[in-house]
DNA sequence: GAACTCGTGTTGTATATACAACTAGATGCA
DNA sequence: TGCATCTAGTTGTATATACAACACGAGTTC
């Protein structure tokens, strides 16, 4: 149901679902707690418009931030392949070592400049046909979440000096301050993706902005 | 009342309080909802341990933070003093030029170690006792947090190079990544607090992980 | 037209009752 | 000792009732 829209009153759901009205007080009344709907005494139940929430933890998308500012991304794919995980990549995805997964690095670029650099590995029994995408025209992140139900995503960043790699694709000098995003997105009850983000440290950073409850 | 203890069951607030059990029972599942209290069917209600969750848009308590690690910590204090601000800093705080701000530098440290140099300012009309606060047994963000309700938080992440200033603080070379977080809090309708937590990026992360609702 | 009043519909709160579900300790027994 | 069982105490849920507090629009009055 749209942000903003009324929903029944208290009496009128006990007549449509049968149940006492302190019954159904209650549960609007953890809805409305929870931030789902909102409650005005007197006016009525509206679903809650989406929650304020910054992207440090909401699933940055690169592509529409970009197109969001007016500029125009494109994607350079480097790379798109399967691999034997070895043992770091079996512990950061939770998988078996030895097992195949899916990894692909691509630059993303933010009129032409490089912003991000993603290397990313991807769980095959989640998205069976991800190297079949074409990453110029969808990104990554899309394919994923088209993929299967987001249920979890941990983040953690960290500001790195560039490496030869790095520092290469991004148009930095080696040394000079990565910001460096990794992120781990879980659905359907697996780890379906491993990313590290990285970032020109001197053109890009990262924010956010909320409001608190009560 | 500490983490962990038990509080009095429904029927003995019940004889206490003189209300009844359905209303003293909202109450406590409110709390509980709120992760202020723990309740287990059948055995009681306990005071919840302390929330373990550092993440991003949750102001980070340093202090909470190095003390969870089961390390100590201390801090410095470089500065307290209270300036007439120019324009940069009245417009980060939206206040009028030349009008005075209290300002303060303090080095937080792990085990003795830098972890964080915190550059801040903030409004005399939020807390007018700002100054007068021993910074070394009770942190910045305590004391605000003590001075009014948060309302709401801006935060920007970036890597930066470490200045001379900086660098000499953190204990690292001119030039090495820092990752800088820049916070602003508002309260009481104001601006409250502007912040600058700069970090030594070898030692240091910020990290977050959420469930998605859906 | 502007301001006020009032009534209806809405949510907020408090109460009393009844039973279900679960826990932890005490008890009994082999 | 070890295990099963019981029981008192605790929280979870659902219900019916009553009144308070608030919002909003319709109608009235000036």
């Amino acid at each position: 149901m749209a942000g903003g829209s009324r929903i029944p009153s208290e009496a009128k759901l006990v007549e449509q679902l049968g149940a006492s009205r302190m019954t159904i007080h209650i549960a609007l009344r953890d809805l409305s707690a929870e931030g789902v709907l909102l409650r005005r005494q007197g006016a009525g139940t509206f679903v809650a418009p989406r929650r304020i929430q910054s992207t440090f933890l909401e699933l940055r998308n690169i592509h529409a931030e970009i197109e969001s500012r007016g500029n125009r991304h494109s994607t350079d794919v480097l790379c798109m392949e399967v691999l034997n995980c070895d043992m770091a990549v079996a512990t950061e995805m939770s998988i078996a070592p030895g097992s195949p997964v899916f990894h692909s690095v691509l630059v993303h670029r933010e009129n032409g400049s490089p912003i991000q650099v993603e290397d990313r590995y991807v769980n095959p029994q989640f998205s069976a046909d991800y190297l079949e995408q074409d990453f110029t025209t969808i990104t990554p992140n899309e394919h994923l979440m088209a993929a299967g139900p987001l249920e979890e995503v941990e983040h953690v960043v960290q500001a790195i000096p560039a490496d030869e790699s790095n520092s290469a694709l991004l148009d930095m000098k080696a040394g000079d301050p990565v910001l460096l995003l990794r992120r781990r997105t879980w659905s359907r009850g697996m780890i379906a993706s491993s990313a590290r983000l990285a970032h020109p440290g001197a053109r890009f950073s990262l924010a956010g902005r909320m409001s608190v409850k009560h």
